[in-house]
DNA sequence: GATGAATGAGGATTCATTCAT
DNA sequence: GATGAATGAATCCTCATTCAT
């Protein structure tokens, strides 16, 4: 057989190892990070646990590869809904809308690296798209503010807040047995962040100590 | 020498059991979940290691015992407080003061089982404890709501989302590095909490798709 | 029981790390450096590979032990030979003498560890024991020419041809079915360091090209 | 087209081969023994690791017919240079700088095989060869005693430390950053081993205990 | 109760080797 | 002949757990 042509043989080394991101994913939807040990993700992919070297330096190299693969197109679709042509609010509510459809994508997954990644303070996997995505929200805070949209207050802080309910409702959606539409989900979503619980226009007086 | 009564046995084996969950919370905070070996534990308890399953039956348990034991304070101090003859909302208010209350004793410690256990699928450590806190609220938001000081929607959702919101704030509060007052953290959660971030009483129509 | 006291619970510990000084000095004679695993140290202590990491870091340190166990009282016993009030070439005798008492009592491996480190060039370990080594004899030589004993020459070379012709007839003398006395080897590797093969008081006439 | 006649097939074997042994040689010197892997002599031969083993059975017979192709001709050139018709001094100083030479041209590897198998007692690569040179040098030892320009003494041991010395100042030689010119080492090195080390005609009493 | 000692079940990683195409 | 893909056996190391004293 001739020598495979550079294009073929790259292009059958990324099946791979897609191949190999999915029965990762598998893994880590079911045993959590922790619990993903490159024999069981060798299990899942049918492939003794020394070819997963043939395609990922070491464990890292793969759990990065995961990640970026999830993480990152959710990333960027949520920096660009924020560079579109629109009021604050219409920014946060694509934000949302693209966060739903990336999560529908990936089910389990995107959840559990949204969560894993967020609290695994030494774990800078998927660090990096978490603090863009929260920049990106604080970015159109500061935009709601300038325009008299949002209410003055610390944006970083707001922006914190609104990606924690966020991969929250996430969670809760994935977690549904019936789960709602997209659309409700980012209205829902996007009538608490807006207004909070209170019930009325005047309402949410601070209750006093 | 007579035996030791019952009641000093216990009292004794009860004072061994704080000395390893001091110790085993000094590791927590130093060393995160992961890094939470048998060995260190027992050497910051300045034990033999054999000597921790004299006291637990094994690691799980002494997580387990840990996780009880700063939880199970919190969320009983978090059920009272849904407990006074308030309104909803102030005893939403009560519940978020309790809670920067017990995180500032517990600091590190707390907010990383907040995180680490509530995000860890598969480690029901502290789960109780959540789910109580998590029902607590949810039970808060149907009285608002039955007293129109809250607007109707899924309350397991809202609370949910409050819960997140909630240790989301916690977390930010402890990395910070000048830390604002209590009664500052609580008002302006509570603000997040019942308006949303939308200016003016009239904001937060959700836009359009 | 007690706590032991220091000093015996030290002692243990020393005893067990010399049994297994004693093992994997066994196994690297018997399967060289390169074949000596923890794995087979362990079988030869008839303990469990991980009990190995109770008395040694790593593998690295149990086998730094090893040189240092072996090596360094071999060179001490060298440089403390080299410090004697001796005219040169009795330092050189001290120094073959003193290296064949200690093969001796080490066999097989003083003679290992001296090939074996002085030809891994990338292994430091042992290293240091054979520069030194070197380094004494050197500055013995140099002695020796200040002293009218020795005929002018780069002493470092000379130094290390002598210490090559030293562990050379080491492990002659350890592989020998009936071994000389150890006078005579000292008598019979000085005759040849000093006068070297030809015959007679003015022989060796370096052959013209 | 025909098939190729046995011949020509064998040729390009054998020319394969060679390749291999050059890519080989490149990593043993760069990498050292126990850092040439199959991949590295692969990539460095610009062939498909399992190619390797269509012309060799295994990485041990790579490695013999590595030991082989440096090895042999030199102790050839050896052999036949105590077959010439010269006094065994003479041979002797022949018998060196034929071995220079063999070092000049290989450099690195060929002291590293000298090194590397002849210390390894487990690793038989390279060991016949040495063995052939050391028996040579017994011989022309013998011849020396015979005609009364070597001094009696057991031949084997004699040509033992020969090739010992002969070894180690091939490695300083090649370790040497101006490295001096094959003459000058030939005589220097046939000056220790013929006259040692004491200085003047009568000198070298060996020292007394 | 407490301790020191020991262990077995993994876990990551490397590497020589095989085999269908 | 040559290749890409795959593999199993080793190897180092960690850690929860047990047990005799």
């Amino acid at each position: 057989m001739p020598r495979l042509s550079k294009t073929r043989k790259e292009l059958l080394t990324t099946m791979m190892k897609d191949s190999i991101l999915e029965a990762a994913t598998s893994v880590l939807c079911t045993h959590g990070v922790d619990g993903t040990t490159m024999d069981r993700v060798a299990a899942a992919a049918d492939l003794a646990k020394s070819s997963l070297y043939d395609y990922f330096r070491n464990k890292d190299e793969l759990l990065e590869f995961v990640a970026q693969r999830i993480m990152v197109p959710t990333a960027d679709r949520i920096v660009e809904a924020a560079q579109l042509p629109l009021t604050a609010i219409e920014k946060l509510s694509a934000i949302v809308r693209v966060t739903f459809v990336s999560v529908e994508e990936h089910r389990a997954l995107l959840a559990f690296l949204v969560q894993g990644n967020v609290r695994h303070r030494r774990d800078p996997r998927g660090e990096a798209s978490r603090t863009r995505v929260v920049d990106t929200v604080a970015g159109v805070l500061v935009q709601g503010m300038r325009d008299g949209e949002v209410r003055s207050d610390d944006p970083m802080h707001l922006a914190r807040l609104f990606v924690a309910c966020l991969a929250e409702y996430c969670e809760l959606w994935i977690a549904s047995s019936e789960p709602a539409g997209v659309e409700q989900c980012v209205e829902k979503l996007m009538t608490f962040f807006l207004r909070g619980v209170a019930e009325g226009a005047g309402g949410g007086r601070v209750a006093p100590t």
